[in-house]
DNA sequence: TTGTTCTGATTGAATGTTCATTCAACACTA
DNA sequence: TAGTGTTGAATGAACATTCAATCAGAACAA
């Protein structure tokens, strides 16, 4: 399976696409403070003004924008099943690391287009969704693995909860502050989830 | 003592003060991405004008108050010494969720201003500056536990990671997602502490 | 004391720039 | 011919920034 992020590369298969990935260029490139139709524009080999043609306005293409890098985020989630919940675990954590965290002109958009939520109710809502979705699909991997027996009796909504924390904690920290050691988190994250989950470890 | 984000709310000292005091009103009034220097005169009691004959620019301003800002983190550290490590950290933890938490305006308003990081030097270098003052605070709070054999031999400046990034994600969350639990979050952080540190805990 | 001068604070009204948005016209294709 | 894609050149609003002009008080001389 091809990964997320290659949408970005690819040939775009049609303007819409072509459009995104202008927007991401643009973005990437100057940051949201400084990210203009003129400078979305300046990355796609149509002109300014058609971009009207196919968005009301510079906000709608921005909420395009972000539902097509949310649907990446989405994407990320692997499919495959994997032996056990441990497993599967693992398998998320190494999606999320090796994708997300090796491209980060993706996260350091990402996190400019999340804290627009901090003030803008249609951000908010799409980021809270993708958010619910993504825990959902969490807690079911960790709900599944109590069931097989993998796992201990933790409370599958908590447990998500904490290792979204980490990651966003991670995800804010790689794009604001110099120097971090992701694969520290990146460590840390699978011993907790071994420490707190597995029932067959010896603990610490 | 007086609490850190009182400076917000006391009549201002001095003018640099009041200004501050205004800019920050304003951004929470309208978010960053709408923070202009009409609106921070708005809430100022003098004049637009008169902004330009304390800064040479809205950029220079806004740089101090970043600063401004990143004084309030630093406060918000204790400096009474308890008995010792554990109750120590678990201080330097009330204070951060009982006075920042407790204030969501200002955990907005700072972490805007950090996504300036992603793109802005200025911004960058700060954040990062003031990120490894309080990560040696911690460390050192961690290292003395060690010594006095209150916790285990972590190494200091992981496990301060750990929990820097475990409150950044909480932040990050918080800002920009709705009905977020802080206190699953903050309890989760206790439990990490004891039984990741705690020498005398049973495990589990 | 009164008057004078100097300095920093303060203001309202420009100024010029950047930007999102519009639009009339042209081109291609079905 | 109708419809859709495409463009370059306006338009107008929002902003940051400047500036010439007052104002208030301190310092100081008479």
């Amino acid at each position: 399976m091809a990964s997320p992020m290659e949408l970005f590369d690819e040939e775009p298969g049609s303007t819409r696409e072509a459009i995104m990935q202008a927007t991401y260029a643009a973005l990437a490139k100057h940051g949201y403070a400084d990210l203009t139709i003129q400078r979305i524009s300046d990355e796609f080999d149509k002109s300014k003004s058609l971009l009207y043609h196919h968005y009301e306005s510079k906000d709608a293409l921005l909420v395009d924008f972000m539902g097509f890098m949310l649907e990446r985020i989405e994407d990320t989630i692997p499919i495959e099943q994997q032996e056990n919940a441990y497993e599967q675990l693992v398998l998320v954590f190494d999606q999320v690391f090796d994708e997300l965290f090796a491209e980060p002109d993706f996260l350091r958009a990402l996190l400019e287009l999340r804290t627009q939520a901090a003030t803008d109710e249609t951000y908010r809502q799409e980021f809270s969704d993708n958010e619910a979705y993504i825990r959902a699909r969490l807690a079911d991997i960790i709900r599944a693995g109590i069931e097989e027996g993998t796992f201990r009796e933790v409370d599958p909504a908590r447990t998500a909860e904490l290792i979204l924390t980490l990651i966003d904690g991670a995800v804010l920290r790689q794009a604001t502050i110099d120097d971090i050691d992701i694969d520290l988190i990146r460590d840390e994250l699978v011993n907790y989830a071994r420490l707190r989950l597995l029932t067959d470890e010896a603990d610490v």
